[in-house]
DNA sequence: GATTTTATTGACCAAACGGTCCATACCTTT
DNA sequence: AAAGGTATGGACCGTTTGGTCAATAAAATC
């Protein structure tokens, strides 16, 4: 009965999403997806419904292609500490890579809220929270191993490391060289360790 | 010769400035300054030249009048611990304070770079290295005085604490509450603190 | 009081915005 | 091979965008 789509849908959100990561959803025109995504007006509204859409499927696949499978990854290492900071050190590299600084998907997001809705702010709610989570049970773990400093509050330690993530992210875009970056992960790092 | 105007400029730019900064310059439009300035558009235009350059003069004065003022009372202080403990502390309760959490201005420009010039940018990193090197001139004094762990590097530790900043200005627009902001910068200082 | 200079108003503009719609093309099922 | 259903292309739409401009009003100088 259909028609075969002559576009792969997985790579036309990944072009919407390098727009969207780069520019923001209000700077980002139609004509700009259209242009990049190499579609016609048509296709894309009969594939995706609207431009807002288009930004949400694009964030949920940053979301669960990128964020999600560091995370997972690190867990898995059954290394608390390294964890921690290969986490660190992957924010860091991340941002100095790319050749256009987009930094976090989700952070830059977060700094848009104002034009977005609930469901937008469920999502970056939802993924950061998720981080902590990662920095709590892999601070607890690295504590019962001698690992990582006992007095520190596993809760509050996770959610400075947070901050540290996102004040690598957001400085990364353009402020702060690579060298700094990782001075700053060292440091943090350094906070925790158990000496 | 001239025809006073009937409208306080700096009244207008504070206007403005408060919509810049909570929306964004692309997300704020011409029909939204006019509004809140409650200038028609010659006036405006006659005025101001352009939304872009009315941005630039916003966020000048909101440097000028926000930052730099609290940067130079706290130098005055004498009491550099005390002096980058105090900053931190402003800018969570600046952040929680705000009913429209519009965070830091300069810190959401520099999320929205790529829709400025130049300008934009040297200004976005002019206040963000005066503030590193308010930092580190409190480091540096503070370890003279042994409030301040001396081993650190007081240049680095300047960055560090930047992040830090970041971190809590970001996050304080919508993710953390009150008590996790300040816990945030209470672990900042104690990890500074010569002990 | 005439002249000059600037401020104000609001109509007007072209371009860009996100989105709709329909004729047409194509594939699958029967 | 016919029928049914979806994908595609692109013309079209109303609205909003940032910005211009000319007519008018008001102050200061001579």
């Amino acid at each position: 009965m259909p028609w075969k789509k002559t576009f792969d849908e997985k790579e036309a959100i990944k072009s919407a999403m390098s727009l969207f990561w780069k520019k923001g959803y209000v700077d980002t025109s139609m004509a700009d997806l259209l242009q990049k995504t190499d579609l016609t007006k048509g296709s894309f509204y009969n594939a995706f419904g609207s431009k807002k859409e288009m930004f949400i499927r694009a964030l949920v696949t940053y979301d669960r292609e990128n964020r999600q499978p560091v995370i997972q990854k690190l867990t898995a290492l059954d290394a608390p500490l390294q964890a921690i900071q290969s986490f660190l050190q992957f924010n860091v590299d991340d941002t100095t890579q790319d050749i256009d600084k987009k930094g976090c998907f989700i952070i830059n997001t977060s700094l848009e809220l104002y034009s977005h809705d609930a469901e937008t702010q469920q999502i970056i709610n939802t993924a950061i929270s998720e981080v902590v989570t990662f920095f709590k049970q892999m601070i607890e773990l690295g504590q019962g191993r001698g690992e990582i400093n006992p007095t520190l509050n596993p809760e509050h330690t996770a959610k400075s490391l947070m901050s540290t993530v996102a004040g690598i992210r957001v400085l990364g875009r353009g402020v702060y060289d690579k060298n700094s970056l990782m001075m700053i992960a060292d440091q943090a790092v350094g906070t925790i360790k158990n000496n």
